[in-house]
DNA sequence: CGTTCTATGTATAACCG
DNA sequence: TCGGTTATACATAGAAC
């Protein structure tokens, strides 16, 4: 757009790409926040910047709570559930394959616990964070 | 845009509102995958409109992979994970402050292990679930 | 990193089948 | 409700600070 058309592929330069982002995740935080609004619906976004930076937008007052949601979407638990519970009573069960998944269930755990209000009542906010 | 100025607020004619919320989605998915090829970032959006239907991106092959990276930008997990397998070994540990955390944790669960890849190669597209 | 400015490229509200 | 069309409103690349 403007002053010459963008070709669709990763900017290598360094700087351009950083600025060619910021500006975008600025654009795009306020499509959201449009399409939240207008729509009445609920929006969570995560990004991370090749630099490893982390973005988040969310309509809602926690992003737990639309992520959250998107889990209830599916019912299909059980499975998992089970394998779980039985890794953590005897510690063996699919044991290797376990762990990995432990992982992320410790983390996404934090985060369904202790995840902070980042914003609330609709109003489109960015959060820069780690380093 | 276009032929007026909109008001930003909820579109109370409902086929008014879905048909912005179509466009406007569309429009959406279109400036997230820039974002992702452009800036080489990583992308997942989740979306409810009003009526309840799931739209989703990410520009991984995986829209797990963001949430779990997501998690992972945090480390804290070890209280919760404490409380969690107190929960299932002896079943009454903070049991019903627990309980809700718990539906949670089965779905997201679900997801981590389950969770079909929907896009790959960073194409955009847009699924529709549920109903 | 953020801003501002401006010429242009895009997205899209209102219409129309 | 859908899928085009078109006139406008908006987003943003490039440059400079």
């Amino acid at each position: 757009m403007a002053r010459g058309k963008v070709q669709m592929r990763r900017i290598e330069n360094t700087t351009s790409q950083q600025v060619t982002f910021s500006k975008r995740w600025t654009g795009l935080l306020k499509k959201v926040y449009e399409l939240s609004v207008l729509g009445n619906a609920k929006v969570a976004v995560i990004i991370f910047s090749q630099k490893g930076r982390l973005h988040e937008f969310s309509s809602n007052s926690k992003i737990r709570k639309t992520i959250d949601r998107y889990c209830r979407s599916t019912n299909d638990a059980a499975t998992y559930q089970a394998n779980m519970e039985q890794y953590i009573l005897d510690g063996t069960y699919k044991k290797v394959y376990i762990q990995t998944q432990m992982e992320a269930i410790r983390t996404m755990s934090w985060i369904l616990l202790n995840r902070r209000n980042p914003t609330d009542g609709g109003s489109a906010r960015a959060k820069s964070e780690q380093h």
